[in-house]
DNA sequence: AAAAAAATAAGGGTTAACCCTTATTTTTTG
DNA sequence: CAAAAAATAAGGGTTAACCCTTATTTTTTT
């Protein structure tokens, strides 16, 4: 039955996380699992040419690294139709981010307070083709669908990241090429859509805790 | 020379990570290199605990852990005047985490985005009396200095604090039983001290990204 | 082509954050 | 005990964020 069986060794992985120790955590627990890790870095933008040149089977990034963030990486590869299997293993626990990540083709996000054993069985789905979401992360998305039912549009999405970068309204509407008072619109039905509370700044301050600033 | 040879064999560690992969790989290596690991956990409640029940030679705490975050088990062995000696072993590189907790009898701080050699040599110094604090830690210090030549009073710091919780003015007035006028001028005084720029909601935002809201 | 959804814009109002100045009281320090 | 530093308070002004309403244009869907 060796087609039921799963060749671990040649499933090529690449890990990406700029703090050492988990880096090599991982690394000896992935490795542990008969899989056969060909690259390890601290960089996003090291895991990005890596991946491009290589071509791993599959790839573990972190979120949070210098240079790139995974996301990016992620979204890049994303852009070029490369088809190693990404898996973001990231302490973000954000739906947001999530929900950004899983338009762009992701095959797995962990969350690293989870367990070996779920890194275990994400990559044991993802390596035969299938996906594996925390589900620590989808109870987060969950809780956020209740209150977050009706989805952002484009145009609000836009403007919730310039908010996220600490612009005003009128900074925003300068560099949109809309008026002012249309982002103080779009601001308006963001705060009824998410059904956030009526206080000074409450957007400012979803904006920062959901989005990461650059 | 016995009595120059450090006896790895009796320094008892405590290790705790709220990241498993983490955790292990620090497990791991600290080991690796001779030290005694007793115990590991992944909250700060149970770190905690165990330390006062304990008291092992040292401790390697995390700063975001769930029940208790390493900075609040840092401070109440402190006022215990527990005698384990702590390493925080962090993520979070922004000086005000740091000036707080070496106040507090801290022995070493590292960032995790720092080197294996790094926590190598921080844990030979601490064994043996002395502290280790990241360089990488003492240039982000250093960086506010130039800004924040001023230190921050402590009245000032306690607005600071309610202002990340996203009080107003007039509730920070409330809770700290003095006018709302008081809390403005404060205000004033602290972006002028930190030497903020001139914008719109600045010490939210500033507060935002250098306290740990809870 | 008509209906629905999204984006655009404006007028008008409230509030909190910030700025500046002045001034008294309390605490700390030389 | 003086002098300096910190905390307290108030008056008065500007601005950006948010709220509500109405209305036109553009895009999408049926």
């Amino acid at each position: 039955m060796k087609n039921c069986a799963l060749d671990k060794n040649s499933m090529t992985i690449l890990i990406a996380d700029d703090h050492p120790l988990t880096l090599y955590g991982t690394q000896a627990f992935v490795t542990s699992l008969g899989y056969k890790v060909v690259h390890i870095c601290t960089d996003g933008q090291e895991a990005f040419e890596w991946i491009v040149m290589h071509q791993p089977k599959m790839a573990i990034l972190d979120i949070s690294m210098p240079q790139m963030d995974g996301l990016e990486v992620l979204e890049k590869l994303h852009q070029r139709g490369i088809s190693t299997r990404i898996i973001l293993f990231t302490m973000h626990k954000e739906a947001t981010i999530y929900k950004r990540a899983k338009n762009m083709g992701l095959s797995g996000y962990l969350l690293k307070e989870g367990s070996e054993d779920e890194l275990k069985l994400c990559l044991e789905t993802v390596a035969q083709g299938g996906k594996y979401m925390s589900k620590l992360i989808l109870k987060e998305v969950n809780k956020h669908q209740t209150s977050e039912s009706e989805e952002l549009t484009f145009a609000e999405k836009k403007v919730l990241e310039l908010i996220a970068q600490q612009k005003t309204s009128k900074q925003i509407g300068d560099l949109l090429f809309i008026s002012e008072k249309t982002v103080e619109k779009h601001r308006s039905n963001i705060i009824q859509k998410l059904n956030l509370p009526k206080e000074k700044n409450i957007l400012l301050h979803w904006a920062m805790k959901h989005f990461i600033d650059k």
